[in-house]
DNA sequence: TTTTAATATGAGCTATCACTCATATTTATG
DNA sequence: CATAAATATGAGTGATAGCTCATATTAAAA
């Protein structure tokens, strides 16, 4: 008899065409972040393009917030399951080759839709601790963390730090280039190992 | 007899208290972009900060785009001066102590306010060429682009992509070390110096 | 002082946005 | 088939944002 009062979260998709639905709302919004921007990222205006009705919107999703943060998440666990998985296909193979191939991900990530990178990793700060977002980061941030932990390299400060700022190096390098239109992801791809392994101290071959 | 179409640009100040009036205006946007993000940046909320009506502001900016980009610009010349500054007090000086002098100044920019750093960021490359926003940002990425034209380093890719690359890793490890609530500057000064350095191939010291 | 220009005000208009709900349709279940 | 559950619909609602305008106040000009 208690009035619920936050009758917040919605329906879970059992069907397939609903889930159908929770894919083309979260797709469209992307797009729209994408090519639109925050202003266009309007819940009709996702709703339109994913050709569903808002009413279906707020069925799986208790907000706008929800529908953002659902996007944010389903982006970072998509990478960080292709960082572990190419962390697992490089082991035992030189750091080099590894670190490499995870510029390689990063980049192909973040360079391809440099605008949609961008709002996202934005809400995803906004939204902050809530919606649990944090926890595939981590894991992002293990891959690397771990791979640098065991590489025996001299490291120039703390393991942390080093993780931390590799990351933030190669998003601003990417970030930059995308913004400034350029195309040649292979020549971005060097110009960040260069960032990267310099950094290191890893000797260049 | 024409009817005006565009009667967009506002009166320009002339008298003291409108030129004050601008400035709380600015001053505020600043302050709300910092404090609450993009979701208080109103125009009734500036103008309420400002202590100012909102019809003033209406006054001397034709829309709420027309004061992100006074800010925006505003920002800009008060960067691109600062480093012009600094080049010029290190004229003849070893380039390894203006890089230093530079990257403070950097630094200093947008690591006390990284909120307010990063949406002005966002909103720039939103409102693009329009506005004119572009002209300061030249100047500023001219100051370092000269500095390395001039500094005799053998540098790992052309001029315009190693200028670029270095504001963006810069921009990058400052970004992520402000919003991870970082306060320990000198520190940050110093991981930035060591990647600038290494990626120009600079030896250490 | 008188007149004119500059500046300031804020209630209110219009458009739009996030979100609801009553209803209709589709799928699963027995 | 019949019944119930799941899903889909979109007009409509309340709130708020950007912005206007008629009016008031202050400062400069004559």
């Amino acid at each position: 008899m208690i009035p619920n009062l936050p009758p917040k979260p919605r329906k879970t998709p059992v069907q397939a065409r609903s889930t159908a639905t929770v894919d083309a709302i979260l797709e469209a919004a992307a797009r729209i972040l994408e090519t639109e921007g925050l202003e266009g990222y309007t819940t009709n205006a996702i709703a339109k393009r994913a050709g569903v009705s808002i009413g279906s919107l707020y069925q799986y999703f208790p907000n706008k917030d929800a529908v953002t943060a659902a996007l944010v998440r389903t982006d970072s666990e998509t990478m960080a399951a292709r960082m572990e998985e190419v962390r697992c296909a490089f082991e035992g193979r030189p750091i080099r080759d590894c670190i490499d191939a995870l510029i390689e991900v990063a980049v192909c990530h973040q360079f391809d839709r440099p605008m949609l990178a961008r709002l996202i990793d934005l809400e995803e700060h906004r939204l902050g601790q809530d919606f649990g977002l944090s926890e595939a980061k981590q894991r992002i941030v293990q891959v690397v963390r771990s791979l640098l932990a065991q590489s025996g390299l001299d490291l120039p400060f703390d393991l942390d730090t080093v993780t931390q700022d590799v990351f933030a190096l190669a998003h601003g390098i990417t970030d930059a280039a995308g913004l400034n239109g350029e195309t040649d992801r292979p020549r971005l791809n060097t110009r960040i190992r260069h960032a990267v392994l310099s950094y290191l101290g890893v000797p260049a071959s």
